[in-house]
DNA sequence: GAGCTGCCTTGATATTTATCAAGCAGGTTG
DNA sequence: CAACCTGCTTGATAAATATCAAGGCAGCTC
């Protein structure tokens, strides 16, 4: 029987199309947890027993290596994780944190597996869950190799300002100092990125961005289909 | 009927679960196509019409973006490219050329989508190939991002050695230029890297590596589960 | 309100990496 | 064999990026 607290998540289209026998399968074992802000709820390295959503709040993905760490990618509401290290049966590659408080869905690995193979739509929402993902990741790389930090933060400008509603003025979604892992720069770097950036139409006040100049801004950052 | 020239791809773990019925389905309309060095297969921003498989030779897949290219990853024999793309039904991200001689074996996307679809075996195996690609862009990315030019020839050093059999002597397996681009940094720097490299135990000769010792590059390298 | 604390910024400096310009070596070709 | 290629290396220099050290500012706490 599906339990009240997962019927935020049947609509997700990770879920939508599976039959309600295969989600009553795949949430039995289930359950929500709730963290407070800056907690590391999973450490690179150790198995991935659950399939993770987040249901409210906001998590960061980073791993780290002799003493340094980087910020791989930052998920909101509705965002799932540890998908691939799920499906493989293998420990984690990347750990992840709370930002703000946060409720997330976990799901036994083992369940995702049993109903991927006997439920045809799940295992299609799965494949295509993995491939965006996936696709995601080789932007992402495309963009550390092909481009410098003032482009990449040219060019992630644009992008917020295309996903807050073309929003000529906006609020950073992160810190900067998490904003600078993330583009793979260092704090200082990033406040003389955006130094770089005024004569390019960008103007900062703390979180708060306003283009000035988006034709000038977008002449410069050379948005590109294939990486943004 | 299964044609003769898809056999040498039956045992491969993508195809090798799935139903007789399924692999003549899936390769109804595949074919091989055999390209001379050094020829562009696939550019960037196209659709992506086959799943590709290299059955013998070398090809890397590489992106571009103004004037700028980067190599991602170089594929050999029995390799697939092209899988993200297919199952999702959408442009190819990065392109894709020969380095040798080559035999591909292209099979259409369409046959992969309906095939998925019907056959358990087959998606399953989809699944596990796309996660294991996945997983190493992560890997790939986390070793850009954590690590200096010279660590990464380090790291990839001792990953080579450890991939043709712990020989302490060994060829490269592409031109210095293309690695190079692969470890992010520029052929000068690639030599330089070399030369620096020299007092942690590695010796260079044209093409062939020599570790004269390993302990030393190891401590400098610090390989890691979780990167390399 | 005084004093913290954490994050961000700025300046000075160092390191890393790229660019530019020769030059070299091995293989190919006329 | 000489004249090329082409890829690699080296040196000099420039650009990009990181590090170190203050300092500023906003939001807390007491």
């Amino acid at each position: 029987m599906t339990l009240e607290r997962f019927e935020s998540i049947r609509e997700l289209p990770l879920f939508a199309e599976m039959t309600g026998v295969s989600f009553d399968a795949l949430t039995r074992g289930a359950f929500v947890q709730n963290f407070p802000p800056n907690m590391v709820m999973i450490s690179e390295g150790e198995a991935a027993d659950f399939l993770h959503i987040v249901q409210s709040g906001c998590v960061e993905l980073f791993s780290t290596w002799t003493n340094r760490e980087t910020s791989v990618t930052t998920l909101y509401e509705n965002s799932t994780f540890i998908l691939a290290a799920t499906m493989k049966d293998r420990v984690n590659l990347m750990s992840a944190r709370t930002l703000q408080k946060s409720r997330i869905i976990m799901i036994p690995s083992e369940n995702v597996r049993n109903v991927f193979a006997t439920d045809p739509a799940f295992a299609l929402a799965i494949v295509d869950e993995l491939a965006r993902c996936y696709r995601a990741t080789i932007r992402n790389m495309k963009n550390l190799k092909l481009r410098t930090s003032i482009e990449r933060l040219a060019n992630y400008i644009l992008k917020q300002h295309h996903r807050q509603g073309e929003a000529l003025s906006y609020q950073l979604p992160v810190e900067k100092r998490r904003l600078a892992s993330y583009l793979g720069m260092t704090p200082e770097n990033l406040s003389r990125a955006f130094n770089n950036l005024k004569p390019h139409g960008v103007a900062v006040d703390g979180q708060t961005i306003t283009i000035s100049d988006k034709t000038k801004l977008t002449a410069f950052a050379k948005p590109d289909m294939l990486i943004d």
